[in-house]
DNA sequence: AATGAATGAGGTTTCATTCAT
DNA sequence: TATGAATGAAACCTCATTCAT
């Protein structure tokens, strides 16, 4: 019988060989989750992927979900962050757009697996859940601005409320993504779903440009 | 986890008794549900919250995933569908588009616990999640055909994919409405939000009305 | 991976054979406990000593020391509750004190192994240590109030702190019969052990008696 | 638990280094041991709290038990041993018998928290309790042969057996210590508890003394 | 049809001990 | 000597499912 409280665990490790063991153990566990689901991961399987002890997964992590957080953290770099305005001919919004889209698109379908599991995940573990919302919200914000950008250039429907206007929008492409890219509905190019989404962004705030005339 | 096949499958009730029990525990289980979510939901507390022995649950069901299938049959009228085509004054589309997103809207809010709940099984249950894709293709269908309508008469944008801009249009209000009422971003109100779909919707079939002049 | 607290167990049995069960179960910890001690025990050897499946034990008790507790209760009656002032000659308080040490041996040395534990586990667990110590205040009080009433007859030392005399004395008496019974120390009979410990009493408080003249 | 035999057992250090490392580790033991009992003590815990290495603690000791050992070689001086013939006025029984459980009382509440630890202890590891009894049993013979000295002289209850009494008085003593400084039984002052102490010692021996008329 | 007790597989987690550096 | 990571045995506990009344 266990006498005694959990206590610690979860230490970041000093030595060379203790790195490399935790290294493997994310890998192992970015592997396992992507072939079993989240729910379906035992701690077993992570340990003997990685080569390790059963106990030793517990030298570096508490729980599953902290492999998980940790499996997210190494992977962040890895998922790009595309910006409404980073790309192309910065003075045309609808080369903006379509950068932007083009960028997300590729981007979620070279990762598909683990945005799928970011989607499982996110209904059962309320903690990265919030994490997650929080991010997204970030990242609306910043669109939202370059909406009100554009609305004080005249160039965009001046009557559209920019904040809801922007998660709308986002939201729709993030869906489409995740439709197309992890449940597999249709059958689309990157480009046919890019030049969709773009002309529906470019209608929906009443962008008047020359590339659509 | 079942160590052989079932031995016997859920029935359907023959005495008046009978179906009492089973009113009860598809009642016990939506509430069980709702309150704990899938995964946590014990079909013991099924049983409990039924009034009824834990046995009992297997006389009418034989898996936890079949009871949350029949309390969804059960729920299925409560959860409207709502069809861009029906309402109001059928020659504005603008009308019809908003009083379709307002009626999905209303009903999304009242029914936001059950919608949280079908989106996690979703991610849970593969059989749940392809039937919902099945019913979610047909509304998009309609939508689209709805569409090719409005391009036919010259009303709407002709050179977008009509059943690519369906899915779009409609995976944008599901998941804003998710966002919303499930997750409690924004504080806007349901008008607030339709006024803007609404607005995003014309402008991204390229609706050109009097409406909106 | 359990998604979910302990949530309950440790029912009360409904229909006889729950009741068997459960008393199959706590006859099995007594013996398991007595046969290895507490910290030894095993839950898995209670369940086995008992017959029944391992998680039959979490049908009706939740911990080691849940059943302990069950144990203990059931102990209870068997084990006596000597009172100075029940037996024999109710006038000659020698005899009240000679009869009292006497029954408290034997009752002793006829649980001896239970005694063992009982002195074990409240070394080990908090709450039973808490309880054993308010029971045996209440008994040191009914002592101690036995005690004013000699002092007021006369017939015992009045300048002894009745409380604290009657604490000490019983801890002797105690202590006596664990070293006796269950550290083995010494080799004296029962009656050999209630002679000191009588004349001890006697000359403590100091009652002067014919029985000692 | 060891799944083999100790490949090396501890050893006493050679370089000054090794004495300090050793030196720290039974300090950090006894911290840790009164802190934690010994149970819940582990052996990561002391290895910590002496700011060494968990390996360390190997090149010293080989188990709990073994630091438990020296933790308490270290401490035995600390612990008096309080001799019914040393003190104060030798010829007067009365003032031995007093000096003698003040010096007890005294010691034993200053070193609360370690007899609480040794109590526990017996009660746990069968080695240690017996090392105990021995001391003790060395304890009483010297009561026991100071009583026949008094009984010899006239002085004390000439039908008492001096083993025997010696026993059950130096039980009563170290019971009602430990019941007043480790379990927090009543209130009283040390000097309240040696008063009624000494008087019961007196009464039960049957001394006669001035002291007392 | 209902009851409620029994079953048992199997993943989780701990921590004393070892050992390569 | 010291370090700190690796090991792995072992018990715990849950709960879906069965089944005798």
């Amino acid at each position: 019988m266990p006498r005694q409280l959990p206590a610690h665990t979860g230490r970041a490790p000093v030595s060379a060989r203790g790195t490399r063991t935790r290294i493997a153990l994310v890998q192992a566990a970015r592997a396992v989750f992507e072939r079993d689901g989240y729910l379906d991961a035992r701690i077993t399987d992570i340990s003997a992927e990685a080569g390790v002890a059963a106990g030793s997964f517990y030298t570096y992590f508490t729980s599953k979900q902290e492999v998980f957080g940790a499996v997210m953290a190494d992977v962040e770099e890895e998922m790009l962050h595309p910006r409404i305005l980073e790309p192309a001919d910065r003075d045309d919004p609808v080369h903006v757009i379509e950068a932007a889209n083009r960028a997300y698109l590729l981007a979620y379908r070279r990762n598909a697996r683990l945005m799928a599991l970011m989607e499982q995940v996110s209904q059962i573990d309320e903690d990265f859940r919030r994490q997650r919302l929080r991010r997204a919200r970030a990242f609306t914000e910043r669109n939202a601005r370059a909406l009100v950008a554009l609305q004080r250039r005249g160039v965009a429907d001046p009557q559209l409320d920019a904040q809801l206007a922007a998660r709308a929008l986002s939201a729709m492409v993030s869906r489409v993504a995740y439709l197309r890219y992890v449940q597999g509905v249709g059958t689309e190019s990157v480009e046919a779903l890019v030049g969709v989404l773009t002309r529906l962004w470019v209608g929906a705030l009443g962008i008047r440009s020359a590339t659509y005339i």
